[in-house]
DNA sequence: TGAATTATTGATCACCTACTCAATAAGAGT
DNA sequence: ACTCTTATTGAGTAGGTGATCAATAATTCA
């Protein structure tokens, strides 16, 4: 393009690009930017070429939020699953869902949930990668609950409000509803009263009322 | 048009079967479905006369939206406020939500989250509408609070806890995510333990330990 | 009945969407 | 150097979006 020459790329690198410039997309404008000209400008090609790599755009919008997904699935398992103890677990749990950095992810799922009325693969990605935030979730509070350090709540019931809360607060940013700190807080207290646990990362009192006024 | 001759209508009149088709539309195809074309076919009509009427589709998007929510809030509060008894209220208020006629009325309102991002007037509205849910939910929780039948929360916490759970459910069912009775009993179940309350309608009693096992 | 008003239309613009197909040309292998 | 494969393009189809403008025609009012 720049010296008139047309670079003939690698297909898998190729493919990989289109694949990247679809996530990228998704993250800055939105699920519902993929789109065959969208794609070109950002990899600086034209349409075709990208219906050539991507023939389907409803496969390629379900399959950038899949790897957006469970991307970050994978990252924060890694964060969260990283101490011993279960109760640190599920604060770095919280505390990587609570980080801002993550709101571009939080609103490409908010229009997957949209999207995925009219889009079935893209529902059934949504479905898959809420199951594996429940499951790492209820393996932490089951192991918590184990070492009698939560509340005996059922696993999958405190996974469901925990995740309900996140999902519902992502999509409250998305209008600027409240502030963020409500936000994050209504999250953590919530989930403190219903696990009995502390939450507060700088705090090791598993239980609240017994903590030193010092 | 079917006999060749073209009908002229009241402006009024013509206004309100445009705002009535953008309500219809987005109930039955979501709010992304509200565009000149689709409203000018709906009604019978050619898409300028429709731009005539509503010259600015965002803002139409948003006042529909507005209209929607807001209908809803005042048929679900007439309901919800009916008994004396503010457990009765909240009952009511559970089971109007959990309605499954209302589950149109819910997929708007993940569109809006969605779409809201990119449309001001949108976000505003459906601040507004939340506002308006919080308020309806809080007065009756403090009722309750006062009358000694529901544990002691902060009535807002408790109200943000109780819509994050029904508007998360309600994005969870554009993608069948769950079943609806389990996305019904996340929220009833949450609410009954944050409360120290039981909601299923034909239970009277106001602690669940202390029902008699007839 | 005639004139003024205006609801309504047809035509068009400018842009977007996905998708197809034949032609071009870059690079690989011989 | 030559052929072969194929990545890439240009051009086009068929539809979608919002929006504008002058012309038409229905209704109202004088």
């Amino acid at each position: 393009m720049a010296a008139g020459t047309t670079r003939r790329r690698n297909p898998a690198e190729r493919a990989l690009e289109v694949r990247e410039a679809a996530k990228t997309l998704a993250l800055t404008r939105g699920l519902a930017a993929i789109s065959l000209r969208n794609l070109a400008t950002h990899c600086g090609v034209t349409a075709p070429l990208i219906a050539h790599y991507e023939p389907n755009m409803d496969a390629l919008v379900a399959s950038t939020f899949a790897a957006i997904a469970e991307q970050e699935i994978a990252e924060v398992s890694l964060h969260a699953l990283a101490p011993d103890d279960a109760l640190d677990q599920l604060r770095a749990l919280i505390s990587a869902l609570a980080d801002p950095a993550r709101d571009n992810v939080g609103e490409v799922w908010c229009d997957a949930w949209s999207l995925g009325r009219k889009n079935d693969p893209l529902a059934e990605a949504a479905r898959h990668s809420m199951d594996s935030w429940h499951a790492l979730a209820i393996g932490i509070i089951r192991t918590g609950q184990n070492a009698g350090q939560f509340a005996a709540i059922a696993p999958e019931r405190a996974a469901l409000v925990l995740f309900a809360l996140v999902d519902a607060t992502a999509s409250y940013q998305l209008v600027n509803f409240r502030s963020r700190e409500t936000r994050d807080t209504l999250v953590r207290e919530t989930l403190e009263d219903m696990l009995d646990v502390s939450l507060r990362i700088n705090d090791d009192a598993r239980n609240p009322s017994t903590k030193p006024t010092v």
